[in-house]
RNA sequence: GCUCGAGUGGUGGAAUUGGUAGACACGUUGGACUUAAAAUCCAAUGGACAUUAGUCCGUAUGGGUUCAAGUCCCAUCUCGAGUACCA
């Protein structure tokens, strides 16, 4: 039993981590202030979504990573934000709640907890009043209250910034919309203000919503009827879902959807001003992925099959290369185009119908994933040349896809492989339109090479003057325009989910109605079941209190909805005739997908408790914007494109001063498992690593806790994991079982999960800040081996030793060396460098290399270890606090001031520099830094290893570069 | 395919503007202390040759620039991440 003199001289982690856990807890040591005289810094971590799985080693790098930096500004005299909070609405509990049918509010609640528990271990300096929930309804109120706003905006292209509604309403009555330069939708027709005024009530909301920035549109879905849902991209394989098997359709439902696309531009030109990473920035530039070109109008030449009274046909597509339009041998459609059907000739149409069958049943990723096979089929329709005059033919292919640009393109098989492609497989000429280039074997597409032939008033052009000529003539002609194309798409905002924010949207006469912020937020309703209803709504659908009553301004049973119809598809129409309704209206039964909760949470951590608004003027004026976003680069085209939209609405709204969020931003790489195989033979023995060779044998995952450093298996909890190997044979080697290793993703189903709570407990939490640090550069990803924390736990110890040892403190106040002060100011200039690096894994090795020298010295002067204390403190803050009360201080280190590094200390007077001949080092010798280059090369000659080296041969050369380097050649 | 990133001992990784490759750790080996173990401390540790002195090789591969290359240039290979018929 230890006494109390022991844990006083031991480094006993686990009694300090403790008390000074309490200690921050008691004093709010981190909580931050929103007046202050000192200058704001605002780190944040991305919050975690709460999984039932609990934090993993691999989870807490980007905090502890942020943690470090934000105590370092707190040293640094900054009013430090640190919050952290939990993106608490997601598809796990709902599929949770589905299989046990328990709340998802229970299990979540459940699983915070835990999380909080295991953050709370590791020391974070996270100031815990600001905590936000996104499934909390006094969060979500804000993400409602931000979906109303964009509702009652529009996107004005002339000021180039979303506008209010209103404001549009006006112009509409003074003008029409004829005026007006906004993006909205593609079909919108041109009205004068008479016509407007003509409109019904409900004419003018649908009209309306054609410009609002977040609108309802009929959105192509891949529709799942057996799970009665609708699944991502990633949950389909094969055509059929991933869960169960299920067939999957396209269907086209009504969603939400947010105008994203009219902030393309501005996303793009955003990413010149924020420090994030390069790659981040890339995949984003791709992601909204501009082309400048030009869109084309083609007529379509009537046919003899057409309906007496038909309109005629125009076909609009965008083309990256107008310059090449008299190559032009076809076009090509996309098969979902609902023109297809309209120009088709009867001849065609058993063909074309069969194609877009064939087509319907493959997914979008199908499609994707497939480029070798070439299809497609002739609709018998032509179009016109819009300078030649010539006839095209009119085909479908599934390589032209119906979500970008027109869904329709221009094919120019000289100048592109795919159309190359195309016309060799279905035998359609190839005419070449470049000077000098042979496309016998394959298309030419190099635009700076490019001389234009055999294209009328182009000839002899290159790329650039042959685009604005054609562009001019096009324009000349009614029939073409210069375009700017953005690959981005509006991003759909409707989920078919309980567990998520409900919209704040009744309806009525089928048009979506916002209800006033006074009754925000609209909570989330009891459901009996978390599964889409039979008739194939949403969840939300099985509430029965789901309602909005207009007169008492609150939800209400559903009882007091006369009726509610359902169409063929099974989707709940509000059918109900103004007379009928007696002011109450159903709530929208969608619910908001996971990204809107965490799209402006980082300005409302500024002013978490704000009830009247979203956050106060004073405190976003104060925070402006996040200094520092650690997080993971997953996250690059989601997250972060969404969060950059939301703000820059906001900074139109005047309601952030920063239309960026976050100036500077880092991603943290992934911490790897090192999975543990053992080898199972046919005969259900096991066999030690080493005797597999030439065996058959199956590797099976064994729990690594089963593992000690040496591989070596510990057979009996091996045995006793699962009742099937309770009395399996081990083949030994040299009597021990031996496990083979491999790196793979921290994974619970790989039983390669690391927890930090069994490493803070054995180790303690300083042990475990220091080591992640420790484990390499911050971006980079690397595995995870438990058996090196010894090293940052030793190192812990040593420390200590060097303050305290059996005879209680050592400290003196005896005056610092010339060597002590060298050290410590070293330390400080080389920790100061790689925190402004983020290069936190060398200054772990700089405090090793810093205590490995004291200890050396047997410094015991209080005017080294009182910095060094501070020093350590952002990286091991338990440990630091310890010995900062120890050296006889109240109150905490966190806001002690930083040491100052001070050059007088590291001036030296020699150097050792290292002679080379040739390039290579061959000896060493200690010379005076001011000596000049003459002497030092004569000195140099002087050496008698100098001569050993050159063996009576005469230098060619000597290279003295003072305080560097002597090279000697010859 | 395209875009981006990375290849350094048995392992994780260091190495400012080109200037002593392998810091700091882990692991391994040997030693001290101990009845023993743990803990702690000391020493060795890129490879090959050599009694020592020392020599040669060595940062994915092949070239190049330079007095000097892990670092710069060209080509190639491998791995990782993202993205995908983008007109």
């Amino acid at each position: 039993m230890p006494t109390r003199r022991t844990i006083e001289m031991n480094y006993d982690f686990r009694e300090i981590e403790a008390k000074w856990q309490k200690y921050w807890a008691d004093n709010q040591t981190f909580k931050a202030e929103n007046h202050s005289s000192k200058p704001k810094f605002f780190a944040l971590d991305m919050f975690p979504y709460p999984s039932g799985a609990g934090l993993h080693v691999g989870h807490p790098l980007g905090y502890i990573a942020s943690d470090i930096y934000a105590r370092y500004k707190r040293h640094k005299g900054f009013n430090v934000l640190h919050p952290m909070g939990y993106d608490s609405f997601g598809l796990p509990a709902e599929q949770y709640a589905i299989q046990t049918g328990q709340h998802p509010a229970i299990t979540t609640e459940t699983n915070i907890n835990r999380y909080r528990e295991q953050l709370d271990k590791i020391g974070f300096s996270f100031d815990w009043s600001r905590e936000v929930r996104t499934s909390d309804p006094k969060y979500y109120k804000w993400t409602q209250w931000v979906f109303i706003q964009l509702f009652n905006s529009w996107y004005n292209i002339d000021t180039d910034k979303a506008e209010a509604i209103d404001d549009l309403i006006v112009v509409f009555e003074a003008s029409g919309n004829t005026g007006i330069n906004a993006v909205c939708d593609e079909d919108t027709t041109p009205f004068s203000a008479k016509d407007w005024k003509a409109f019904s009530s409900k004419e003018k909301q649908e009209v309306l919503l054609k410009y609002r920035l977040t609108y309802l549109a009929e959105t192509e879905v891949n529709w799942c009827p057996a799970l009665g849902t609708v699944l991502a991209n990633d949950e389909i394989v094969n055509g059929v879902s991933e869960r169960g098997g299920h067939p999957v359709v396209r269907k086209k439902m009504t969603q939400w959807s947010m105008r994203i696309s009219a902030y393309a531009q501005r996303l793009l030109d955003g990413l010149n001003k924020i420090d994030w990473p390069q790659p981040l920035k890339d995949s984003q530039t791709n992601w909204i992925g501009r082309s400048e070109g030009a869109s084309v109008t083609f007529n379509v030449i009537s046919t003899q099959s057409e309906v007496e009274g038909e309109k005629s046909h125009k076909i609009s597509v965008f083309t990256t290369r107008p310059d090449t339009i008299f190559g032009v041998s076809f076009m090509t459609l996309a098969p979902e185009l609902d023109l297809v059907h309209e120009i088709t000739t009867p001849a065609q149409k058993p063909a074309v119908e069969a194609y877009i069958e064939a087509t319907a049943k493959r997914s979008e990723r199908d499609r994707m994933a497939d480029v070798k096979t070439i299809s497609g089929a002739f609709t018998g329709a032509y179009a016109e040349h819009p300078f030649s005059k010539e006839p095209i033919p009119i085909w479908i292919g599934d390589y032209v896809l119906a979500g970008y640009g027109t869904g329709a393109v221009m094919s120019v098989p000289c100048g592109d492989q795919r159309d190359y492609d195309f016309a060799k497989h279905f035998d359609i000429p190839i005419p070449n339109i470049f000077e000098g280039v042979d496309i016998s074997e394959e298309a030419f597409a190099d635009k700076a090479t490019t001389i234009i032939g055999n294209s009328d008033f182009l000839n002899g052009l290159c790329y650039k003057e042959a685009t604005r000529k054609i562009i001019d003539a096009l324009e000349a002609l009614g029939q073409g325009e210069g375009k700017i194309n953005y690959r981005l798409r509006d991003a759909v905002f409707s989920r078919q989910r309980y567990w998520g924010e409900p919209f704040p949207v009744y309806y009525v006469d089928g048009m979506p109605q916002m209800i006033d912020k006074k009754y925000l937020p609209i909570a989330l309703p009891e459901v009996e079941k978390y599964l889409p209803t039979e008739t194939g709504e949403p969840p939300l659908g099985n509430a029965t209190k789901w309602a909005w009553d207009t007169k008492n301004n609150k939800v209400v049973f559903n009882e007091m909805l006369k009726q509610v119809q359902h169409d063929e598809d099974g989707e709940r129409h509000s059918e109900l005739d103004s007379e009928s309704h007696q002011g109450v209206y159903p709530l929208e039964l969608n619910t908001m997908p996971g990204w809107a909760g965490s799209s402006q949470y980082f300005n409302r951590y500024m002013d978490p408790n704000n009830e009247a608004d979203i956050f106060s003027q004073e405190a976003i004026n104060y925070w402006q914007d996040v200094d520092l976003y650690i997080g993971g680069s997953e996250h690059a085209t989601g997250h972060l494109l969404y969060s950059r939209f939301w703000q820059k609405f906001m900074f139109d709204k005047g309601l952030v001063p920063k239309d960026e969020f976050a100036k500077k931003l880092i991603n943290q790489g992934m911490i790897t498992g090192t999975s543990a195989f053992v080898y199972r033979d046919d005969a259900g023995n096991f066999i030690s690593k080493n005797l597999t060779v030439d065996k058959r044998v199956s590797p099976i995952h064994a729990d690594v806790s089963f593992v000690n450093a040496g591989d070596e298996l510990d057979i009996e909890a091996f045995k006793n994991w699962r009742p099937e190997y309770k009395d399996a044979e081990f083949i030994l080697e040299d009597g021990k079982y031996i496990v083979g290793r491999e790196v793979e993703k921290m994974s619970k189903s790989k039983y390669n999960v690391v927890s930090p709570d069994s490493i803070c407990e054995e180790y303690g939490a300083d042990s475990l800040r220091l080591y992640e640090m420790f484990l390499g550069p911050l971006e980079q990803s690397k595995p995870w081996n438990t058996a090196g924390i010894t090293g940052t736990h030793g190192f812990l110890k040593k420390l200590w030793r060097l303050y305290v040892d059996d005879n209680g403190a050592k400290f003196t106040d005896a005056a610092p060396t010339k060597d002590n002060l060298k050290t410590l100011h070293k330390t400080i200039k080389k920790v100061e460098e790689d925190i402004a690096q983020f290069s936190f894994n060398t200054s772990v090795s700089t405090f090793m290399i810093c205590v490995n020298e004291l200890s050396i010295q047997k410094c015991t002067s209080k005017a080294i270890l009182e910095p060094l204390a501070i020093l350590v403190s952002p990286y091991a803050p338990h440990i630091a606090e310890e010995l900062w009360s120890k050296l006889g201080h109240t109150g905490s280190i966190a806001t002690i001031a930083f040491p100052i590094f001070e050059e007088s200390h590291l001036v030296e007077s020699s150097k050792e520099y290292p002679v080379s001949f040739n390039g290579k080092m061959r000896f060493k010798m200690e010379l005076p830094l001011d000596m000049s280059k003459d002497d030092i090369e004569a000195a140099v000659m002087a050496h008698e290893k100098t001569q050993a080296q050159l063996q009576g041969r005469t230098p060619k050369k000597v290279i003295v570069v003072p305080g560097k380097i002597i090279n000697i050649v010859g």
